[in-house]
DNA sequence: TATGAATGAGAATTCATTCAT
DNA sequence: TATGAATGAATTCTCATTCAT
């Protein structure tokens, strides 16, 4: 009698996890490039074939990895998103990301330099430049809906900001001030809700 | 008949200028390792074997190059430093990151890549760790000097704004609104110089 | 309750048959190296697993068709043995080797095409050396019965008119004018029976 | 100082053709897929690396081969062309078929055998369709010409001799009696010239 | 100094076969 | 009997580096 398809899919996914977990570990520290399809397999502790029966190429378990990626900013967003003043967003969306980057550090290292690196992205054929430009969008929304004159420029601001301070976090190896410096990064902001915004949602 | 020792010397020069050039070039549009020797050669117009005469090894050229970008950091902190008040600093720091930027584009989106290949760059044997030390510790003194509260914060800040700054800036194709965002992002430190660190704040 | 034996025995036969006829539509379309076990249990729609419980191994598989393969060209010669001219003899050889083609058109481009390669056959452990001198001997016997003279060369102009127009007729999508041709080879033989051997030619 | 440029491309020539050399023995005996690169540059006595610095893949070698076999053919059919009789133009085309085979035995195999892989030979992306079609167009033309009837059928009957023919000489380890084949084969066609043909070119 | 032919280790990927269930 | 997850050796090809000239 044949394995169960239930039995099937549980032992899949208990492997494929394994790939994605030894793929952040390898590749947030050596790279992607620095990693060889073997290592992986090695740090995965299965045999090299059985990764392809699971991802199409090497590519293939980076791509995955950066969809999850992408998730974990969207998370991030949502949760500022139900601040009401502009300083409480940019306090939130800071500080929840420094608690993604605690809980994932090293799928955002990787993120991280990967965005610097277009070429490889590019392959991916992920919705990357989609993405960003869809993420300024957001932050310039939510700043204006927040009473922020100049929205644009603010949300560029503010996108460097996180930006910036999201790689300082990642690459420290701990003892980054992160609640200080986010309380110093949010004071540029207004603590006090727009009326516009109150008239709103009375 | 040899040639004189000058004129050799001159030669040199311009093919290993010639290799650099290459290197930027290739490095930041296919990355380090996505870029071969051979194409390297090709690019500068030069045999393979002769860079070998002018380079130790691949890294050899990246290295070379790290090496200069570090030096048009330096420089642009120098520029900020003749400014009397923390907004005057903070703005001409960021503006003479974009003019170095406009020049040596290339350069700036590598050097910016590699900061997140920390393995590759403790291979080039530089003093990268120390030289972003120094660079905050710098910030920090020249906020401080200019009557800044809490210098170590508030480095922290402006260092994460510059590296996200230069960043978009170096990504962005064209039209990104450089000198609105930085006009917004010094407007968060003062205008007026300190007269002792004690008045600033009254 | 487990099914009957004979039962069993049917089911088992039908899977062993999809195998082979998926085994002679991708081998003879891909080759038997361009072919993988897993294409080919896909194509049968059976678990790669079951297929070794069916065929020893990939090459048993193409062994299995091969020997189909040799009982097809042996009732082509039975088809021609019937007639009595030499020239009748040809042409229903030629003829019902063309009808062979058209019922198993993917076995037989299989099969020639396996002629070429002397490696794999021997690997097959199949009499194929031996069949092929048979062959001619059947040839060389059938013409002399006949009142060929010469009947060992003339055995090896027919052995080669009967591979060549085998192949054109393989290889042709279509439209191939396999009557006139036959109709003009058979037509250097003669179409008298002989009476005895030293009578034929007076 | 560099090697002459003279040197370079003797040295060049001199391990293409070890290269091609080494092809030839080794795809005829044990097949295009059953020889490893690897293989192939130990035959050649080379390293791998070299080989791929002058053919651009696997494939690249056996596209060179089968160029210099199509030569062949065309070779043969010039010398059969000088011919005025139809019985000369069939007796010179397959003696010096034979020739050709006795000169590069080896080649002939290997081509032969690709002929019927059509699924390589499309990736060879050479013009073997077109070739095979000419060819049969020149014997059409070529018997016509010699006052031959029926011309398109009589040139697939003699197709399919040389064919068949050719590889019952190929595959032979010897002892095949070519001359008398050949004799017995070209009995078929007239042995005077043709009126018409004396006219044309009287 | 300058050339580019030559090296060979190591990369990603495939695939026949086995085996726990 | 039947499944398909798992194995790992072997494949093609690339590339930093060396070296004879």
């Amino acid at each position: 009698m044949p394995r169960t398809a239930d039995a099937n899919a549980v032992l899949r996914e208990k492997t494929r996890e394994r790939v994605l977990q030894a793929a952040v570990r390898l590749f947030s520290r050596h790279g992607f490039d620095g990693t060889s399809v073997r290592a992986l397999a090695q740090e995965a502790d299965i045999a090299v074939g059985l990764l392809y029966s699971h991802f199409e190429s090497k590519e293939g378990v980076l791509s995955a990895l950066m969809q999850s990626s992408m998730l974990d900013v969207a998370r991030t967003l949502e949760a500022a998103d139900r601040e009401p003043t502009a300083r409480g967003f940019v306090t939130v969306l800071l500080t929840s990301a420094v608690e993604m980057m605690d809980a994932h550090r090293d799928l955002w290292r990787l993120s991280q330099g990967l965005r610097h690196q277009p070429e490889v992205l590019a392959r991916l054929k992920l919705p990357f430049e989609h993405f960003l430009g869809a993420t300024h969008q957001r932050l310039k929304a939510a700043l204006a809906a927040r009473g922020v004159q100049e929205a644009d420029i603010e949300a560029r601001v503010l996108f460097a900001l996180v930006e910036g301070i999201s790689q300082q976090y990642v690459q420290h190896e701990g003892g980054y001030p992160a609640a200080a410096v986010i309380r110093a990064a949010a004071r540029r902001w207004p603590a006090t809700p727009s009326r516009k915004r109150k008239a709103d949602t009375p």
